[in-house]
DNA sequence: ATGGCAAGTGATACTTGA
């Protein structure tokens, strides 16, 4: 058994009660932040928790961390063809004995802050389809490497993958999030040889993973699902339930994400 | 059409997010 989750917590420093409470209750073996708005990171804490810390770590934006039961190695805070001094990918592997995966001894773990973009004609678009690129390429580069390795690509895609995925498709069109090339460059990435564990389940209508903080948009369901958990396509057979995790984001001081939960046989 | 909320920085108003 393998529990993974994903959670944008838009700042450790605020969420971390929440992040320990989190893990208390859900246990799982790997936990993948985004948007720590930290240099640093609390791996004292962690670590009474039965938890490692790996981290890339930026002041005031972005930032990621995973966190896991078991130490990891392999660790890549870079794609290998892309100079950026934002931290917003963390890859690490992680000891996994799977009986479907008997050649294989260990599951590779991509962590992914994806850019937001801004808006069609902004700078930021560029960069966020540039990032995209550059990321397909290091996946690609990955199924080269190590074809029979299992992959988990997860985190923050800034990205809602269909219409299903948003709550009022007609207040997103021509909008970042929702854009034909930012879905088509996550399709580029899911061509690869990846499924969004979520949809390979019944799920309930309306399923969101963020909120705005404005307008009531939790309380009315008002949301986007951009915080996905990809697995490598043999792999992704041995996924048992993939879930959103709504209760953090009624709590108060919530981030405006929630997270994401995918466990594999 | 607009702004609404939150967090970080640093000490105020600005930037960024999605």
């Amino acid at each position: 058994m393998f529990k993974i989750a994903t959670w944008n917590v838009n700042s450790l420093k605020v969420r971390l009660a929440q992040v320990v409470d989190w893990l208390k209750t859900h246990q799982p073996d790997v936990l993948a932040l985004q948007e720590i708005k930290s240099k640093d990171f609390p791996s004292a804490i962690f670590q009474e928790l039965g938890y490692h810390s790996v981290f890339a770590g930026q002041a005031t934006y972005n930032g990621v961390a995973v966190l896991s039961r078991q130490v990891s190695d392999g660790i890549i805070t870079d794609f290998p063809t892309f100079e950026d001094l934002q931290r917003r990918i963390l890859a690490a592997r992680f000891p996994f004995n799977s009986a479907t995966f008997p050649t294989t001894q260990t599951v590779r773990v991509l962590n992914l802050y994806v850019p937001n973009g801004e808006a069609l004609d902004s700078e930021k678009y560029v960069y966020k389809l540039t990032w995209l690129q550059h990321c397909q390429q290091f996946i690609a580069q990955h199924f080269q490497q190590f074809p029979d390795e299992p992959l988990i690509v997860l985190g923050d895609f800034n990205i809602a993958p269909q219409d299903e995925d948003v709550h009022d498709v007609n207040a997103w069109k021509n909008s970042v999030l929702t854009s034909p090339a930012e879905r088509q460059a996550l399709q580029t990435i899911l061509d690869l040889g990846l499924q969004d564990c979520f949809r390979n389940f019944s799920q309930a209508e309306k399923s969101f993973s963020w909120w705005d903080y404005r307008a009531a948009a939790f309380k009315r369901n008002r949301g986007l699902r951009i915080d996905l958990i990809l697995a490598s396509t043999a792999f992704a057979k041995n996924c048992e339930s993939c879930v959103i995790d709504k209760e953090p984001r009624a709590l108060e001081r919530p981030s405006d994400h929630t997270p994401v939960v995918a466990v594999f046989k």
